[in-house]
RNA sequence: GGCCUGGUGGCAGAGUGGUCAUGCAGCGGACUGCAAAUCCGCGUACGCCGGUUCGAUUCCGACCUAGGCCUCCA
């Protein structure tokens, strides 16, 4: 089933050919580890995740590479605030990422490159790019120089001209060209720096991510993702330093770009402060109802985020737990478990995971009216390569359940079970609403009664 | 101001030139001691106005409106 993906840089959906198919390379803009990341923040993972697992089914070799920006300057005056060394924010925050990536059920990838690893590239780089007449230093920079690639402004659809009459870009003295941007900066004694030919420094973040591709993946890559929002100027000033620094090789041939998530119709964002922290969620709400909300829309949409989002993702998965719990004496080994050609399908095309999830819905129905072997291993394998319903049902409806006497619901399920017998149903649904205060559901089925964790 | 996306039923959210999205919630019925679950059934959905067409939610144009980028940002 051939795979179609969007391009940004085409702006159209087009066949995925990797210029290698024995090597298929992926790149993933990562975080910069400052700060606890958001919701927002886990969009992109959470989809390229779900894109490198459908590329590994289709191609042996598959190098995923997400990178940490660990020098940038709001590290820098994360550190200066807390009066510590820029290591002890990054190496912070980046453990905290882990755990946040993990929390969510997102596959490590490949390679995870650190900026601070790539020093040595990225003056390269910037020797080269100088070397051939696109950057220049000054005062102690180096900048790019905008005007010695007129391709610039390809991907994000804007010609040089109409930047530089922007003039909302930052005019410093010392470039040519407003719309030049930084490559490397000095450092002064107080930040963290490195010997460079233009004197002690750090590198500008564009940068950073064209070293780090080249220096793990190569100078061609299959796809570049990130968000919309660094569309420009962030991947445009990639291409434009990779592809000159590179002989005019091509850089990325596929953009991919995710949409943003909004909260309350706002784009959730730092700089806004309106935002809901990936680790603080985790301990709300369960997993997977984060990563089925974030997988609710097409990743190219923007996606609103809120309380009763949340709510409707734990409904849907309760209703297809039901039907794993209902089915849990059918055993399916973990290597049974076939993606389903219709969940595939979906996904082969520009990755349409509302599309994957409208199908694992009626692969859910279906399991629960069949109750075969077969439809239960199609509704486990469906959910597999999105991330969803990994866990065991009983674990899932009885999440939160260390909060709760299990003995003692026992005891009043039995309790129960005596009254009903003896036709004292007063006293059978007295027990009942004891139980539903304690936030305990019950349900009384063929094999005796259940019960879960009503809101957890 | 420039560039770009969207506006689908109570909510979420795909998709298509001419019978179906799907999920959550709701309503009616069956089943159940009653619930829950399950099963059956239900709701004149496609921003507004024109145009193209035998036929448009789907194509084209205008308008209204929401959001993103143009500055750090996934």
């Amino acid at each position: 089933m051939p795979i179609s993906l969007y391009n940004s840089l085409t702006r159209r959906t087009e066949p995925f050919v990797p210029l290698d198919p024995e090597r298929v390379t992926m790149y993933l803009c990562g975080p910069t580890v400052y700060n606890f990341v958001h919701i927002g923040n886990a969009r992109g993972p959470v989809l390229f995740d779900v894109l490198a697992r459908l590329l590994r089914r289709h191609f042996p070799h598959v190098v995923y590479a997400r990178n940490i920006t660990d020098v940038e300057d709001k590290i820098n005056a994360a550190a200066l605030s807390e009066g510590v060394p820029i290591s002890t924010i990054t190496e912070r925050y980046a453990q905290a990422y882990h755990d946040d990536m993990a929390g969510l059920g997102i596959a490590p990838p490949d390679i995870e490159p650190y900026a601070t690893a790539h020093i040595g590239e990225i003056i390269a780089m910037s020797q080269a790019l100088i070397a051939d007449g696109h950057a220049y230093a000054a005062e102690g920079h180096v900048l790019f120089d905008v005007a010695s690639y007129p391709e610039y402004g390809a991907l994000s659809g804007r010609d040089t001209g109409e930047l530089i009459a922007g003039a909302r870009v930052e005019v410093a003295p010392y470039k040519r060209n407003p719309a030049d941007f930084v490559l490397w900066k000095p450092s002064p004694p107080e930040l963290v720096g490195w010997d460079s030919p233009w004197g002690r420094g750090r590198p500008g973040w564009h940068i950073e991510c064209s070293a780090m591709c080249a220096a793990q993946l190569g100078e061609t890559i299959d796809i570049h993702a990130g968000g919309v929002d660094l569309l420009f100027p962030h991947h445009e000033n990639e291409i434009a330093q990779s592809t000159c620094a590179h002989g005019g090789k091509v850089f990325a041939r596929w953009w991919m770009h995710n949409g943003m998530l909004t909260f309350n119709g706002r784009k959730m964002s730092k700089s806004l402060g309106n935002v809901l922290l990936v680790h603080e969620l985790l301990q709300a709400h369960p997993a997977e109802a984060l990563r089925l909300r974030l997988l609710s829309g097409h990743y190219r949409q923007p996606l609103d985020w809120s309380e009763s989002a949340i709510n409707q993702a734990i409904g849907t998965l309760d209703g297809w737990y039901r039907v794993l719990r209902d089915l849990a004496a059918v055993d399916i080994p973990a290597g049974d478990r076939p993606v389903p050609d219709r969940v595939e399908a979906a996904l082969c095309d520009d990755l349409n995971t509302p599309q994957a999830l409208a199908e694992l819905a009626l692969l859910a129905d279906a399991a629960r009216q069949s109750g075969t072997p077969e439809a239960k291993a199609a509704l486990l394998g469906g959910g597999a390569v999105l991330g969803l319903l990994q866990q065991d049902p009983e674990a899932w409806f009885k999440r939160g359940e260390s909060s709760v006497d299990a003995a003692h619901v026992e005891d009043l399920l039995q309790q129960r079970q005596a009254a009903r017998a003896a036709r004292d149903f007063k006293r059978a649904d007295a027990i009942r609403d004891e139980l539903a205060a304690m936030n305990i559901a019950i349900e009384d089925g063929a094999q005796g009664t259940r019960w879960s964790i009503a809101k957890p």
